[in-house]
DNA sequence: CCATCTTTGTGCACGCGTTCACAAAGACAT
DNA sequence: ATGTCTTTGTGAACGCGTGCACAAAGATGG
């Protein structure tokens, strides 16, 4: 068995609390909107309806940043948007790679919103000889082979992993030696990383599974008596075979 | 407010939380990787090391299924993959519509792991006049014009929006309508939608803004040493610290 | 300058989720 | 049967996140 696994850190990030972080992206895309719109100011109570959560969350949030708002008005919209980019670190210049240039990969590559906020994808990696050279979205594919340089010449932290489930270790392997510091996985994987490695995962599979979940309660609910329990058919066991790529755990390490 | 109801129902989820709910999809795709090897049984600890989980809540976890474990042995791999297929739902089928067949859409439909547990794709859908016909991953695309008669005859309870942002909420809308009441949304907006409809988002430019901040932190941290100028020192109290880490559950109905 | 009105910032309580730690359950050997 | 050894299932403590409710801050008007 694995031996001194160490314990998860409990996310000590500097006074702004995890789930704070992640409503920030949120705030910046609401705020965003009023400001092409040229809003100045906009109450916690607006903002907070625009981002989908509650006013009293929104204000605690802020109030990690700092004092903001002015009472009786509100927050001014072009201030917030600027406080909350650079809180977030998007004042700056992300170079991403994107490893795996298949279907995903190349819809990545193609995703606009990449670049609208400071990261711009610095170079796309594939494994596959004949995509060498090609251009996706304009940026010309590039042999695995040249990872490690290819990350240290351009001075890459965030890598995009978009292999198959079996190449994604390795490939995140080959990142975190390489001095990536932080990844977004799309592959099903569980990755296994060094402390000091951010990994975020983005699991299609998962997310409709759970949807799935709530959608039987729903009818269950709905045809309570009528559905006897335990009809126990098909049970879908490794009758056929698994699939080709969609089944390995997948979790964050860290 | 003029909004509607933005409350969260408590989620009583037949006693599951929420939470629990989130991590099953993890275990079963740990359990179907066994089960391949052909694994008989796995103990808590071997599962969650695979899962990328704490034992402890992984038992626990199990523990709200029922009681699926033998003392001194662990869990039989079959019967833990059924029970739990069986609760998310999976041992019937989902149809599901995919709507905004551009980029990431098609990448969508070619996806494999998506048939791979129950989901089905059921139809492709996009505004594009010009797309209807044509085929996508072996399935025609349809119009939008034909949204409502799709889905009805189809029974599809389960959306996907891959559309551009500003069509998000329009086509959710009629969505809803027709009858689907889960969504899985991967167009940047907030979406809107009467109680007992399911939304899950997924978003990668707010994934790689988390790994931003995180990224920021660590620079900063390490500059903070090297660096004389650093006001606080004693970020730390005792010690124990452990890395950074960062991951946001993400658990979040509507 | 004072009164009123709006909205922030936050103290506080509560509930959920996580983790530890351990008794009990059962397998297995003798 | 009895003892030993492994592993489950869970009680309990703790910490984080959420949302209510309100005092204080400041704008605005007279
Ligand atoms: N397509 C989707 O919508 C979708 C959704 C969710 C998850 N995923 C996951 O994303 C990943 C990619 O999906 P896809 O549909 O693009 O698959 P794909 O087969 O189209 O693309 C995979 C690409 O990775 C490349 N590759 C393989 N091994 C590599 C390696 N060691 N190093 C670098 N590149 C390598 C291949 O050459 C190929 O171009 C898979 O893990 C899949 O499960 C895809
Ligand atoms: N491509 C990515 O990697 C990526 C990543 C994250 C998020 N997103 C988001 O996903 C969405 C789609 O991205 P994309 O790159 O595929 O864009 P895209 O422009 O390539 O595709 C959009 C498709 O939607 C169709 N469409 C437009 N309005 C429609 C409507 N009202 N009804 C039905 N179909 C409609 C268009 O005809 C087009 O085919 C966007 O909101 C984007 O922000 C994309």
């Amino acid at each position: 068995m694995a031996t001194g696994r160490t314990h998860r850190p409990a996310t000590r990030s500097r006074g702004i609390p995890e789930a704070t972080v992640a409503r920030l992206p949120l705030y910046l895309r609401a705020l965003t909107a009023l400001s092409e719109r040229s809003v100045p100011t906009v109450s916690s109570e607006e903002l907070a309806a625009a981002a989908g959560v509650n006013s009293a969350k929104l204000r605690k949030d802020f109030s990690y940043l700092g004092s903001y708002g002015t009472r009786g008005v509100g927050y001014d919209v072009e201030y917030l948007v600027y406080q909350i980019s650079r809180e977030l670190g998007l004042t700056q210049d992300w170079p991403v790679v994107i490893v795996g240039i298949g279907n995903l990969g190349a819809a990545l590559a193609n995703y606009g919103g990449f670049a609208s906020r400071g990261f711009r994808v610095a170079a796309l990696i594939d494994a596959d000889p004949a995509m060498a050279g090609k251009p996706v979205a304009g940026i010309p594919v590039q042999h695995t082979d040249d990872l490690e340089k290819i990350i240290e010449d351009n001075g890459v932290s965030i890598g995009v992993i978009a292999t198959p489930a079996g190449a994604a270790q390795q490939v995140c392997d080959r990142l975190v030696a390489a001095g990536v510091t932080s990844i977004l996985n799309f592959a099903p994987t569980v990755l296994n990383v060094p402390e000091g490695v951010d990994v975020r995962k983005v699991d299609l599979s998962i997310e409709l599974q759970i949807l799935a979940f709530h959608e039987q309660r729903k009818a269950g609910e709905e045809a309570a008596s009528t559905d006897g329990t335990g009809p126990v058919t098909a049970v879908r066991g490794e009758s056929g075979d698994k699939g080709p790529d969609g089944d390995v755990p997948a979790v964050m390490p860290a």
